[in-house]
RNA sequence: GGCGAGGUAGCAAAGUGGUAAUGCACUGGUCUGCAAAACCGGUAUGCGCGGGUUCAAUUCCCGCCCUCGCCUCCA
């Protein structure tokens, strides 16, 4: 695969080519999940993006270096720790679990290295020293770390926010008045160190500074510095975050080493939920858990979570997820006609290059989706020969690697677990269609579709399929 | 107020300076006793509104309306 992934780029507002610094591995970071509750399917579509670009990048032929971190000490898991008498280790644990089981279901790629807040504390204390030697952070009188803003002079280029423009608008009131900012030398600077506070409980770490514990901008930085130096290929969160935990990120880490840190940036949009934002503090988010007890599985969501252009809001309905259904279905029948007894190799696109063409432009899923359909609308699988129909097998498997999509059964394919009583009424009827009694075999199926099952009538014969 | 994204068929969602992919839903036909499945078709003279540029705009430019996000923890 010669061709390379191209992306837009936050900062540069550009549409450029993914390649990477070193020539060989594409390395790059993503701000992973607060671990205090399970994650949203907003969450998730972020993650199902990125690990979208991280599978066509590597299907394009480069490795790549996927870092992801897990935020576990932070006013919400410090507060619910507290809340539910565990200790924060214990609490966050708990939830990072909860996490990777659902990832796992998704079929997210585990990141290759995924660091912890608490497990890098001395990492974050080296920067925030570095910061004060350079003359770019300042200890407040409370024993608390602030990073200087107005000693970065590119501070706002990634969101585009001038100086005087910052924290003018709604949230001025509120910050004015909270306690905390009357240590600041400004109000934009931002936290490095908070200094501890009776409501953190055991949850505090020493410093020279006195106890407390890290502001939650700085152990991206920290950790980014740790496994991806002080330049990577890409970094990659929700758009939310570009605004400040990115722009902070990039002050922190500019100002305390020589590299220009992330090279490229890529940030996904959010998912709506009937045309509103979805999130923790509204309440009407829905987690991967109660889609699936509504019957969905975890690959009809994944479907629709990939089914809208990543930069662009996607609304998420229940409707959506049956249409997910519909189409993962034909999928899995038109991979069935394509299956001639040989197992697929999917090292190529095949006649599936325009989708492939249009997936490495900007990660256009929805676009190459489309292309898949249209492509096996007109190549007909059923008619091709084995050689054809093995070559398009490839392709297919190759494009559904690439989206970390895996079909599913086929759902009208014949019940085996067909109980005894069922299968009696099913001859029954069959019986009363061979006598042409067609008010009768009409009554018996009406009695089994009442009960759940569908009976489906070949020439020799007839299947039970479930409902 | 500042910054940003978006308004395309019933729903969802791509895309293009030359007259609109795709999925779902709906619908006609073949098949079937009738269905289901499968297969073959159909369904936006139209791409928020008003101007402009052009031989030609949904696609470029200007203005306007509306929706959403960020500016405070947030994927």
């Amino acid at each position: 695969m010669p061709a390379h992934l191209t992306l837009h780029d936050t900062l540069t507002r550009t549409d450029r080519e993914v390649t990477p610094l070193d020539g060989k591995t594409l390395r790059f970071y993503c701000c992973g999940p607060t671990v205090y509750g399970p994650a949203h399917i907003g969450n998730f579509r972020t993650f199902v993006a990125q690990d979208v670009m991280r599978r066509v990048v590597e299907a394009s032929g480069t490795p790549t270096l996927h870092v992801r971190n897990i935020t576990d000490v932070d006013d919400k898991t410090i507060r619910d720790s507290l809340k539910a008498g565990q200790s924060l280790l214990e609490f966050t644990q708990g939830w990072t679990a909860k996490f990777h089981a659902d990832c796992d279901a998704l079929n997210l790629l585990r990141p290759h290295t995924e660091p912890s807040a608490v497990a890098h504390i001395p990492h974050q204390i080296a920067m925030i020293e570095k910061l004060i030697a350079n003359g770019h952070a300042y200890a407040a009188a409370d024993g608390s770390v602030y990073f200087r803003v107005s000693s970065y002079k590119d501070y706002g280029k990634l969101s585009h926010l001038e100086d005087r423009e910052l924290r003018l608008g709604a949230s001025e009131a509120a910050s004015a008045t909270d306690s905390d900012e009357y240590t600041k030398d400004s109000l934009t600077d931002f936290a490095l160190w908070k200094a501890r506070k009776p409501e953190d409980g055991a949850n505090f770490w020493p410093s020279s500074w006195g106890e407390g514990r890290p502001g939650w901008h700085l152990e991206c930085s920290a950790m980014i510095l740790e496994y991806l130096g002080e330049d990577f290929d890409l970094h990659s969160g929700g758009v939310d975050l570009i605004f400040p935990h990115h722009e902070n990120e990039i002050a922190q880490s500019c100002c305390s080493t020589h590299g220009k840190f992330a090279h490229h940036w890529m940030h996904v949009a959010h998912l709506m939920v009937d045309g509103g934002k979805m999130s923790k503090s509204i309440g009407n988010l829905y987690t991967l858990e109660d889609l699936t007890k509504r019957g969905y599985s975890a690959v009809e969501v994944r479907y629709v979570l990939i089914s809208g252009h990543y930069s662009t809001p996607l609304n998420f309905t229940m409707h959506s997820l049956d249409s997910a259904r519909q189409a993962l279905q034909k999928l899995a029948k038109a991979d069935k006609a394509l299956d001639r007894g040989t197992a697929p190799i999917p090292a190529a696109p095949g006649p599936f290059a325009e989708a492939w063409d249009t997936l490495l432009k900007d990660l256009n899923v929805p676009g190459a989706l489309g292309s898949i359909f249209g492509t096996l609308n007109k190549l007909k699988p059923a008619a091709l020969s084995a050689d054809e129909s093995a070559n398009t097998r490839n392709g297919l498997h190759f494009m559904l690697q690439a989206l970390g999509i895996t079909l599913p059964a086929i759902m009208d394919e014949a019940a085996t677990d067909v109980p005894a009583a069922i299968q009696s009424l099913a001859q029954q009827r069959w019986a009363a269609k061979q006598a042409k009694d067609w008010a009768a075999a009409d009554t018996l199926r009406k009695q089994l579709e009442a009960s759940g099952w569908l009976i489906k009538d070949s020439k020799e014969g007839f299947t039970v399929v479930a409902k």
